[in-house]
DNA sequence: GCCAACGTTGGC
DNA sequence: GCCAACGTTGGC
C-alpha cells in the first residue's frame, strides 16, 4: 500500500491509537477491487512512500479489517468527496491497517528493482496502482532486508 | 463502442 | 517542474 508521507506517512499510522487507521481514500476501481474482494484480515502489509527522498518501502503493516465502505467518499468536507457512492450503493470500499514494523532504513525503488527476485512486483511493472498484491516471497524478502540493523 | 482530450500518479 | 503511463470522461 502506497502513501506520500507529506499526506500519511507510516509515522503517522504509528501515531493512532493502536496504531491503526482506515485505510480511506482510495478512487481507483482496480485498488478498489481488492480492497473489497481480495485483501482479508490477517494479510500483511509492505507500507510504501511514493513521492519521497527516495520513494520505498518503509515498513510493515497488518490487515485488522475486511473491506468496507468507504464512508468518506459521501463526506463533502473529505479529502476525496464522490457522491456518486452512497451509503445505499457504496463504490469505494477501505481496509483497516495496523503498523506492525518501521524499518531503520528505507528500502529504495531502485534498491528493489535492483533484486532479480523482485523484477515481477506489480510495483515495477505497473507503478500507478496504489494498493496491490504482494506474493510472501517478495514481502518476506523485503522485510528481511528491512529488519536488518 | 471509439477515441480525443483531459486528469492523475509518481519517478526522476 | 517535466513527462510517461495510465485512467476517466464525454461527444459522436
Amino acid at each position: 500500500m502506497k502513501s506520500e508521507p507529506d499526506d500519511y506517512s507510516i509515522d503517522d499510522l504509528i501515531n493512532e491509537e493502536n496504531s491503526t487507521a482506515e485505510w480511506d481514500g482510495v478512487r481507483n476501481y482496480q485498488a478498489r477491487n481488492y480492497l473489497r474482494d481480495q485483501i482479508k484480515v490477517g494479510d500483511e502489509v509492505l507500507y510504501y512512500h511514493s513521492n519521497s527522498k527516495p520513494s520505498g518501502v518503509i515498513g510493515t503493516a497488518e490487515v485488522v479489517k475486511n473491506g468496507y465502505p468507504d464512508f468518506t467518499a459521501w463526506d463533502p468536507n473529505s479529502k476525496h468527496p464522490d457522491f456518486k457512492s452512497t451509503p445505499e450503493s457504496p463504490i469505494w470500499y477501505m481496509v483497516d491497517i495496523k503498523a506492525t514494523k518501521k524499518f531503520n532504513q528505507i528500502i529504495s525503488l531502485q534498491q528493489i528493482k535492483q533484486i532479480p527476485e523482485l523484477s515481477q512486483m506489480v510495483l515495477v511493472k505497473n507503478s500507478r496502482l496504489s494498493v496491490q498484491p504482494v506474493t510472501s516471497e517478495e514481502f518476506e524478502i523485503i522485510d528481511q532486508i528491512g529488519s536488518k540493523k
